[in-house]
DNA sequence: AACAATTTCGCAAACGTTTGCAGTTAATAA
DNA sequence: TTATTAACTGCAAACGTTTGCGAAATTGTT
């Protein structure tokens, strides 16, 4: 186990001083050309390599993001996160990853940490029930830009980057309105959830608004597995001809249901789902959706973060649009 | 932007020397109860938090593991991260995420990055094509321990932790065998991957092995689309009985070829896969498959890290054994 | 030849912590 | 009383880097 090399050993081999070979390595004008050249040869040679403990401790920031999510595994998140590494590699920062479980206390934690070990920046999806502000607010206070997405507070003071889902949710009733169809059936996720309530109302009032006579159940599914079953009793009760689903883990339920009753889609059901996209294109015909993309919002919040870095202080609410993918099922 | 508080500060609001402030802190025998319970209460009214740069740049480890795969998001990895993630917590450990895009030289680049931040150790899935092992070498001389995970190099002076596949294509084949099924179509991935040879010999030397007169046919599509269209004409102008799927991707766009068909499992032909379990769950009858879980090989590597960590130097192999979750497609 | 300007470099403090060692008291034993 | 021990606490160096400031060496200007 050999120890790295450090400045000042490379300043023992030159008979220069540490702070002479600092500025040689960075290019600083007050060092000469030819004091430069020795010096990053020697530093080529010796394979040097800065500390960057010993950077962080200096300038006290360390050159990496935190992205607190509630799980990593699952339908959405690990778009989001390689969105986010993507690009900070290219600026040359890490990023570290913690997950909440869904956990309130855990998530605090978290943050605590991510406080503590003076990250560069926060990326925070909440768990459901709301985070504990208080914490991130410390984080503000520290210089730790933080920037909420996908499930954000109500708060209107911190940064927030997240689905557009009333757009999204009347996007995909118009285009359930556009097929004619008459009895469509709403699959929607757990009730208290602010997303579900969102997507919920404008849905509804989409429909109220533009087709007022087309017969609408909607449901709740808290899992994947409810609402296979809810589709599934319901399907075979009410006959719908269509179905909208508001999440790719209720879509995940409710098509297996469809392929229990050996449904073919559109002409025995047509279904369409608010998605990321990985979901629908596992099936045929391919479930048409609207996209609410994990990679797009990741990069739309690193924009955010790298303005934030940048000086800009106030707080802002970005609303990443939706568009409509046609696949087959509608 | 308050600055956080040191240790300095505190020791300067009671009079005391850093030293002793540290010590308090940290229950140290030489200080005096009634010191300690000073410190520690001023500590907490003001919130102080140490300086994790400067216990890194002193003690020269950072406690962050780094996990470096080729991407993140897909079918695999995620619960790879996840598991490690969970345990990392557990012992106060943090985990960076570094995504080497399939390409060799940012694998390297990644690598090298982590050596440089001095991380605890550090998980590796190759890029296919070979990872390049100097560089982890170096980072074995450093101290940072490394474990290769499911795509792992062939050398044997690593640690590493990876699906038995000989195993896992053996157990799917004897399951297919026990069917009695008649026309065997196999789906393998790309004919130059290891991991792709390694299960077909396997899977092929069993039904030579235990059921000769089988038909089989083996086939290989090098992405899900691929997959879909191999399956689609097989099964169009073979007319096999059952499916075996090498991958959670190439089951993917199997499926969509059997959906497309309008064809039921198992009656019209079964289907078996080896796969990580979150793709079988989608569909009705649920898949069966051979688990090949990425949770699973997460807490394998983890404990294979903290004994590398806890001074273990011999390098070793393990294999995560594998099981058949049975749906209902086979 | 003397002085100023410029180029080139080093000193030393600072970042916040840990820790070996030594110093200062107070208490105990002789 | 004095020596011995124990109980506390502080000094100072170290981890590897950055950077303001001043010193030395070189060059240019009269």
């Amino acid at each position: 186990m050999k120890a790295p090399v450090t400045l000042k050993q490379l300043a023992q081999h030159l008979q220069l001083s540490i702070a002479t070979v600092s500025r040689a390595l960075k290019d600083h004008p007050d060092i000469a050309p030819e004091t430069k050249r020795k010096v990053q040869e020697l530093a080529q040679m010796l394979e040097y390599e800065p500390n960057a403990h010993a950077i962080s401790l200096k300038t006290n920031t360390s050159k990496e993001f935190a992205i607190i999510v509630p799980e990593i595994a699952g339908y959405f998140y690990n778009y989001f996160i390689a969105a986010i590494e993507e690009e900070a590699r290219r600026i040359g920062y890490s990023v570290i990853i913690l997950q909440s479980g869904h956990d309130p206390l855990l998530e605090i934690e978290n943050v605590r940490r991510c406080r503590k070990s003076r990250v560069a920046g926060m990326f925070i999806s909440t768990v459901s029930g709301g985070i504990d502000l208080s914490e991130c607010r410390k984080a503000e206070d520290n210089g730790i830009p933080v920037i909420f997405f996908d499930k954000v507070p109500v708060s209107s003071s911190f940064n927030k980057v997240c689905v557009a889902d009333e757009e999204a949710a009347e996007l995909a009733a118009q285009a359930l309105i556009r097929t004619k169809k008459k009895k469509v059936l709403a699959l929607f996720g757990e009730g208290n959830m602010s997303i579900t309530a969102t997507r919920r109302e404008a849905f509804l009032a989409t429909f109220k608004r533009e087709a007022s006579t087309c017969k609408l159940s909607l449901l709740e599914a808290h899992n994947s597995e409810s609402a296979f079953h809810v589709s599934l009793a319901q399907i075979k009760s009410k006959k719908p001809d269509a179905l909208f689903c508001m999440s790719d883990e209720i879509l995940a339920g409710a098509l297996k249901a469809i392929q229990k009753l050996g449904l073919s889609m559109p002409s025995d059901i047509g279904v369409i789902a608010i998605s990321n996209g990985f979901i629908p294109q596992l099936y045929y015909p391919e479930i048409t959706y609207v996209e609410t993309s994990g990679f797009k919002l990741g990069k739309l919040s690193f924009a955010r973060m790298m303005a934030c870095l940048a000086g800009s202080t106030f707080m802002q609410t970005i609303r990443s649009e939706s568009i409509l993918v046609k696949g087959g099922s509608l």
